[in-house]
DNA sequence: TGACCATACCTCGAAGCCGAGGTATAGCAA
DNA sequence: TTGCTATACCTCGGCTTCGAGGTATGGTCA
């Protein structure tokens, strides 16, 4: 998730590893903050990998700075994983947000971006609940515990907006098409 | 988060390894799904650490299992954890869930659950964005990646449905206290 | 001149998670 | 009797993450 924003980012133009920690910070801070120490190794992971090259310049306000900069190969990476997302990327709305955040970057093809979009959609209407009496989900309506009742209440509006949505987007994807 | 779901579970009643497996699955499950290798490591860190023993039995249909009951260490740390759960159990859904799914077992302290659904609250109100232009949030409004826009529209039904439910559930809680 | 802060990057050990693989037992069907 | 499936548990190496700590530069302000 951390390696697929970081591609992302750069996509957009290159920047060193502070302005990438603030980019970061906006996209998905509030919810789970990145530190140092999982931000570097990952950026030296995605170099030696050769997704990505840095060259160091003199540093505007301090220390010199290492602007990081895409390769071929990192842009095809990027492309290539916002084209087939694993499962957890689908299913785990944080990664999926992630997905989302970048999924322009396919701009060319609104096919592709409208297949990873129906896959979110078919994942949401897998009947899926958090509670079992057995082997029968639990409704909202009768859960007795007030916090389980919160929790299947909310889902129920984020699925229901983020369906919206789909339908919606699809629709002018595939108008697009 | 899984050592919470685990004491959780446990806390209701005595369940071996597999039927944990099989809870996990239902509530996380369908996002995130637990692999062997992480349930088990993590039963045995619950059990050095003093805070569930285990007793093995005859399987039923099957290879011996082993029941897992809590102690009042590990009861202790639940309600403990429950009461005083750190930042990123607040702030990341998936977390704040499990918190949710085992809130109930705070039963007997309604202001203590009320604590606690009030730090999500001041976490929602926060204003956060995902985007900025500058400093400057973007709103759903603005954004012209559609993709963006989906992501702004649905944290923006959750965080509606959310903060009614938690209004609705904390008038409540603070009236049984 | 010195204190302090923001910028900018890095390392290290501890810990957790994952997937792949392994070991058994019991029941059922070909 | 062979094989399959479900139950039930476990280990291992590899990888990622985290937090705590460290280094250095340049600017502001007293």
């Amino acid at each position: 998730m951390l390696k697929l924003a970081i591609l992302g980012f750069l996509h957009d133009r290159p920047l060193h590893g502070y302005e990438l920690r603030r980019h970061l910070a906006a996209l998905t801070g509030h919810v789970r903050p990145i530190s140092d120490g999982t931000l570097y190794p990952a950026i030296k992971r995605l170099e030696t990998d050769g997704l990505l090259v840095r060259s160091t310049e003199p540093g505007a306000a301090a220390a010199p700075r290492h602007t990081l900069r895409l390769t071929d190969a990192g842009r095809a990476t990027l492309l290539d994983r916002l084209r087939t997302p694993d499962d957890l990327d689908v299913s785990d709305e944080n990664r999926w947000f992630t997905v989302l955040a970048f999924l322009r970057h396919l701009d060319g093809e609104p096919a592709a971006q409208a297949a990873v979009l129906r896959r979110r959609l078919a994942f949401l209407d897998e009947p899926a609940s958090f509670f079992y009496d057995g082997d029968r989900p639990v409704g909202a309506e009768e859960a007795t515990d007030p916090f389980r009742r919160g929790i299947l209440l909310i889902a129920r509006a984020t699925t229901a907006a983020e369906r919206d949505w789909l339908h919606t987007t699809l629709a002018e994807l595939d108008h697009s098409a």
